[in-house]
DNA sequence: TAAAAAATAGGTGTTTTCACCTATTTAAAT
DNA sequence: ATTTAAATAGGTGAAAACACCTATTTTTTA
């Protein structure tokens, strides 16, 4: 090795997205991946293990500790480490959340790998990179900063009450049926249901799932 | 080069999984991806500026031209390429369709680079890779085998007519709403959502957005 | 060309979903 | 300790979703 070069860590659960990843990242030359995990859990093994990274390439959706979760941690524990989150979707609650979590940059999976280089040069370099994705979402967000506010700060936002009901809403039970799989009321089920529309900003169960989805609550 | 690679394509509208993949394929020794495509007309085009490659990794979700109707396509065209299927998720519709239509293997996107190797030596060497996973689902729908005939034999299994339908069945539009976007009665909508009912056993509107996102005919 | 299949559209009634109320009990914050 | 907020649960009515019919027109297939 002529010169150190800047160490990366990945963190998916799709192997092959992870290795294929990590050949593209070493092709750049002067990034270098030092270790990858499938998840939160297993990453914070790894930082012990092989050292801490200078970046680290972060999926979102992933099973036992997520992307959000996994930054946050990163940013109580080694705030000196940047984090690039690497999503499959573009949705904007998302992009906003994984910012509040401490995220540097917000790229897609289907990015170019000259972009990619981009996005890791730009944040080792000036310590973000804003793509023209990410600013275009803020942008969008801009004028209802408030509600961001107060749902990008909460840790998981969605109770762990709420998450089951949300994954129950994907299956083709009725409510009342959901209501005795979770022991409790029908009416109850009616109250999680609104209060899911209200913070959501949506107006059917179509589109709790399709929020469920987005986020990585169901798998499908 | 000491001896002839194996030529192998890749087909996947993830760029980075496509690059990734590409370099865990090269770093096998015997296999050289000469090319890769988007979306199966991209891939078409592909074959006839870099010539046929003995093996084809296929995403089955792509936009424009899908991996069932590419693999379709291959089979008709040119039946000696052998077609591995590579897909996000393992329901079983997927996996049926795309052995009918003439996929040699089928693999997850979260499967390990050992077991890639494995499944790319055995499609070169004996023409096949049947996973566990694959036998599983199969024997687990030996039972109805008549409805797989059915469904599975048929070109696109779903009309163009009725992929808009589940488009729009996953927003939060209502279906007097959906017969109005379409120009059809709220009639032909209730047809059209018993047919989907009955041909893919569900119940529910939930049921048809779960599918959809499974069988890739929306983003989410 | 005749028969079969698919796309179109209508009628009617039940169940589910959703909206808009109130109220109690428990947990959190001040 | 007191106020606030959250989880729980109930009532009612309108709208949407679903089930089960029939019937016409167009397209496919035999």
């Amino acid at each position: 090795m002529l010169k150190d070069k800047i160490k990366v860590a990945l963190v998916d659960d799709h192997v092959l997205l992870r290795r294929g990843l990590a050949g593209v990242i070493d092709s750049f030359g002067q990034y270098e991946v030092i270790f990858e995990a499938n998840n939160g859990n297993h990453f914070i093994e790894q930082v012990d293990k092989f050292g801490e990274p200078a970046l680290v390439l972060m999926d979102i959706n992933m099973p036992e500790m997520d992307g959000f979760a996994t930054t946050q941690w990163l940013k109580e524990h080694f705030p000196l480490i940047n984090v690039l989150a690497l999503s499959m979707y573009d949705n904007e609650a998302s992009i906003i959340k994984m910012f509040k979590c401490g995220a540097k940059g917000y790229i897609l999976k289907d990015t170019d790998p000259l972009e990619l280089k981009s996005a890791l040069d730009s944040i080792y370099s000036k310590g973000f990179y804003y793509s023209e994705l990410v600013t275009g979402r803020l942008i969008h967000s801009i004028n209802r900063m408030d509600e961001i506010e107060n749902q990008g700060s909460k840790k998981s936002f969605l109770s762990d009450r709420e998450s089951e009901f949300l994954r129950l809403v994907c299956t083709e039970l009725t409510y009342k049926e959901i209501a005795e799989k979770m022991c409790l009321s029908p009416r109850t089920i009616d109250g999680y249901r609104d209060t899911l529309f209200e913070k959501l900003q949506i107006k059917t169960r179509v589109g709790l799932v399709m929020f469920a989805i987005k986020n990585g609550i169901v798998n499908p």
